[in-house]
DNA sequence: GCTGTTATGTTTACAGTGTAAATATACCCT
DNA sequence: AGGGTATATTTACACTGTAAACATAACAGC
């Protein structure tokens, strides 16, 4: 168990991870080379391939840790007796931020170019993220049907809106005219829960 | 006017665009050089300069075409009496299949790293595509309210949820398991029109 | 028709990128 | 103590985008 205890560099994989993480929100996207998490980190820069093997697993765990920050973002704020609305409220609203106060980390997120999408770790998060999406989306008064993959269909719907919002508007799609100020509330129906 | 005149090369610019395309759906997105394209189209690798500037202006060009192919793609197969619930069942359709069928070329689209946000041709076409959105979102009855910007809400929402399902899917994010068989109209309510 | 100007391509050069191989060093276990 | 392994460096290389200098073809004006 090497991976807490100090080492040649103490552990890199972490400081890598958090070397593209401060690239990212500083310089942006373009700027997050292999070779600059090295050289932020402070070692050469084929050192990250004993860890992440290329170029695409150090990005791949840069996604992962974005997910994770992600699902963060869509929980924080919430009072200890949130209702349901109140944490769908969050989880949408926190989605549609992080995106747009972290556009570069967002796009490497959800760009299969340049990450492996049969990452474990990248998986893990991603599910996890999805998770928060699930628990919010039962029970809504819309699916009137009682088919028994209504769940998985909120569900899905849910993420689709969010995601494709964020994205518009992260990516400057939606940003002309007026409707710079709406909101994903003001969009997206405020559907009722059945109980 | 030497657009379209037989010049050194004929009209390179045209070429190189093709070439572009041509490699994004044989090799994908991380063969789309700018050096690729220029060998694909038969000229030295800096010839791209003189019409697009730089990568980024090549890029955005490819990008431009994209949003010209995706409108085509949301209305092709509709007879010339469609209604307008036929021309929102194409429009999403075509929309979600698109992304399927051009995975790369739908990542470089809504890239703001590789392209420029600001380029004319570029904001052209995508607001082009967002008009055959605003066309099948108009008298939707889910909005009950007469607010002036209904109209407006309806259009994000679209265009939100059917981005957010096409590039989810496209991306790997929702196929594992049995969402894979799901259509967008399986997860997006089937609204009705008011007239 | 000839010449100057501009648009279009080529050649050459260069800094930066990811990756692989060979090598070195520090840690761990017996 | 010593061997084995994980970790990191050095070196090298092919590939990328960009810039500058140069070459060539189209066009404009006289």
């Amino acid at each position: 168990m090497t991976d807490q205890g100090t080492y040649h560099h103490g552990n890199l994989k972490e400081a890598l991870v958090q070397a593209g993480l401060d690239i990212l929100h500083q310089q942006g996207l373009s700027a997050l080379t292999l070779r600059a998490c090295a050289v932020r980190a402070g070692v050469s820069h084929t050192a990250p391939k004993n860890h992440f093997g290329n170029l695409a697993g150090l990005m791949s765990a840069i996604a992962a840790r974005g997910y994770q920050k992600l699902t963060e973002t869509m929980q924080t704020g919430l009072p200890q007796d949130a209702t349901r609305a109140d944490r769908r409220h969050a989880a949408l609203g926190g989605y549609v931020d992080f995106a747009a106060q972290n556009p570069g980390l967002f796009e490497l997120m959800f760009s299969p170019q340049r990450t492996n999408g049969d990452s474990p770790e990248l998986m893990e998060q991603a599910n996890r993220c999805f998770d928060v999406l699930r628990d919010v989306s039962e029970g809504l008064v819309w699916d009137k049907s009682d088919a028994p993959d209504a769940a998985l269909r909120a569900q899905i719907m849910h993420w689709s809106i969010v995601h494709g919002f964020a994205q518009l508007t992260a990516s400057g799609k939606l940003t002309k005219g007026e409707m710079k100020h709406l909101q994903i509330f003001d969009v997206f129906p405020q559907f009722d829960y059945k109980a």
